[in-house]
DNA sequence: AAAATACTGAAGTATTCACTTGACAATCAC
DNA sequence: GTGATTGTCAAGTGAATACTTCAGTATTTT
């Protein structure tokens, strides 16, 4: 599924970079605008811009214009894709890791 | 922590990539060799090598030499690490996802 | 209406990315 | 040994990325 794949590739080319979690992490606290939001960061307003489409097209974060303030907001999709997507691949890799899990309690630990 | 902040860029980076996803769905089947591996893709052995590195940075792969032959198997290290960073972010995001889905629920609009 | 606020759009820049080519090991098969 | 196989290194290319500046456009506020 090609759009799937582009999906994934979104979602974690949104998370691969530290301001975007940065964003996210800040509102986990609350939505905000987005003059707030750039404030602790120390870019320009048009930088958090370009950041909030990715954040968006990744299906992370949700943006709603009121008047001249935009409010962002976390957005369920991403976060449940991405939840999803491990879920998928763990059941496969579980087998191989785990097994691989023992063989490396032999030499190491932790 | 700035270390764990590079770790988890490495990571999402390294997962943002189509063909990187593809070789880690390869290497769930069995550990197998460099051109063994490059073989479906339709890149060089020499670009399949560059994705391994970005892959064994981010701990999700692990080769080993032996002979003139490379071999390639998952490494739980990097999976582990997402799972956990999923798990941390999840306790803060439900509290307001899960509002949030509420609020979704009931004034859905377009 | 004039000024301040909050964002938008276009264009530019330096860096990184995914990929290639081509020359060079190292190792195995004969 | 010779030659094929398997991988490595260095350098280059075109596109994408993260960022900037600066000139707009709406929308309050006064």
């Amino acid at each position: 599924m090609a759009h799937q794949r582009i999906e994934f590739d979104r979602l974690f080319h949104a998370l691969g970079d530290p301001t975007r979690r940065a964003i996210l992490d800040a509102l986990i606290e609350r939505p905000i605008s987005v003059s707030k939001l750039a404030e602790p960061f120390g870019v320009t307003l048009t930088a958090v811009m370009q950041h909030l489409q990715i954040l968006e097209n990744a299906c992370l974060v949700r943006t709603e214009k009121l008047g001249r303030v935009r409010t962002c907001r976390l957005e369920p999709a991403g976060f449940r894709a991405l939840e999803q997507w491990i879920r998928n691949h763990r059941t496969s890799w579980e087998r191989k890791l785990d097994r691989l899990g023992e063989i490396l309690d032999d030499d190491v630990e932790g």
